[in-house]
DNA sequence: CTATATAATGAACCTAGATTCAGGTTATGG
DNA sequence: CCATAACCTGAATCTAGGTTCATTATATAG
């Protein structure tokens, strides 16, 4: 809460605990999991949940909002090392598989992509994450590393389809063939 | 309910009427509706509902079934054109854009598509419409269309990883990069 | 060391949706 | 037309999980 006042010390300490059980909770479980357990988890009663977190949701949202920094924090190192000379497919492809294994063994960023769908550019990518994502497509285009025709609404695609739950050697084949699909050969008429 | 006895008349009109509310209501605002929202629509109570389907798994689980097999005879159907002849890649392509538009607008089949999971192969896939795909695939790879490491499981990523809830036009690209992906020329070392 | 603003606690409250069942209807064989 | 098995109805029951708040505890300024 955005009071002026600093948090006593017990407060910032549980306000702590929640955040960790929290995220714990979430990441293995998924954004459903009670508030009870979340609660338990910490080592606090229901009531300290909502004292620090007015609602599940704006806690759901920190949680994740951790998560989705690194996410761009990523994509900006990729875009960094391709300007300083780096293959630009690799630094495409690693970006990508960074995203991809970040959500697979993370209920919380699989639901919240789900659930926000075509949204979530809108907060979070439409910033840094959106710029550096551009700057990686420009490239990569511009080497003749990836399609033409390629887009960076073709990059939410990449996120909003990762076969998430699945097994990683089918997260890996799909990689494959969706990697394959955005190299500059690949481009043709589907019709 | 598996009797021997035959439904009285008002009961299978009943029947028939649950189950065209169930598949509107399910189709349009997926499988969580309640129970109240599918017996007001089908203009009877929720006792009713009970009476002929034990459960509302039972229910859903009925609803989807036409849709399955609906998708089945679209492999079977197109499976049986490409050995007569048809381009191998053309049928693959109708057959995956078949499945995607039914799921599109239906959060039914998109709801138990992430639910079943990896799970749905055992049920319907394990049976008519494996063969098929197997033969669709076996077809488009010999003639030179697919990529030659394609498999039946990369079909399930097409089925899994479809952005169903996108618009049209981002399920579009999306298809066109999937399946640009699949084609023999893509295949490539991405490791 | 106190006074008191901050915090924590957890039982109670609410809502939503699945499921049940006692009691009233109705199709239908004879 | 009757008897009665099949049906239907819908209020009541249950459960689960989010949220509140009166009560009790504690950090910390002075």
């Amino acid at each position: 809460m955005p009071d002026g006042r600093p948090l006593r010390a017990d407060a910032a300490r549980n306000r702590a605990k929640i955040l960790e059980a929290a995220n714990r909770q979430i990441i293995a479980r998924g954004p459903e999991v009670p508030m009870e357990a979340i609660a338990e988890d910490a080592g606090v009663a229901v009531g300290t949940l909502y004292r620090h977190f007015p609602t599940k949701d704006d806690l759901v949202t920190a949680v994740l909002h951790a998560h989705f920094e690194s996410m761009v924090a990523a994509a900006e190192a990729a875009a960094d090392r391709i300007e300083a000379g780096a293959p630009a497919i690799d630094e495409f492809a690693g970006f990508f598989r960074f995203v991809l294994e970040l959500a697979a063994g993370n209920m919380a960023v699989k639901a919240a992509a789900r659930a926000l769908g075509a949204d979530w550019e809108e907060d979070l990518l439409r910033g840094r994450g959106l710029q550096a994502l551009e700057r990686i497509v420009a490239a990569g285009i511009d080497r003749g590393d990836l399609r033409p025709d390629m887009t960076l609404d073709d990059c939410f695609l990449f996120f909003a389809t990762a076969p998430i739950d699945q097994p990683a050697p089918v997260r890996e084949r799909w990689f494959t063939l969706m990697l394959d699909g955005c190299r500059a050969d690949a481009a043709r008429r589907t019709g």
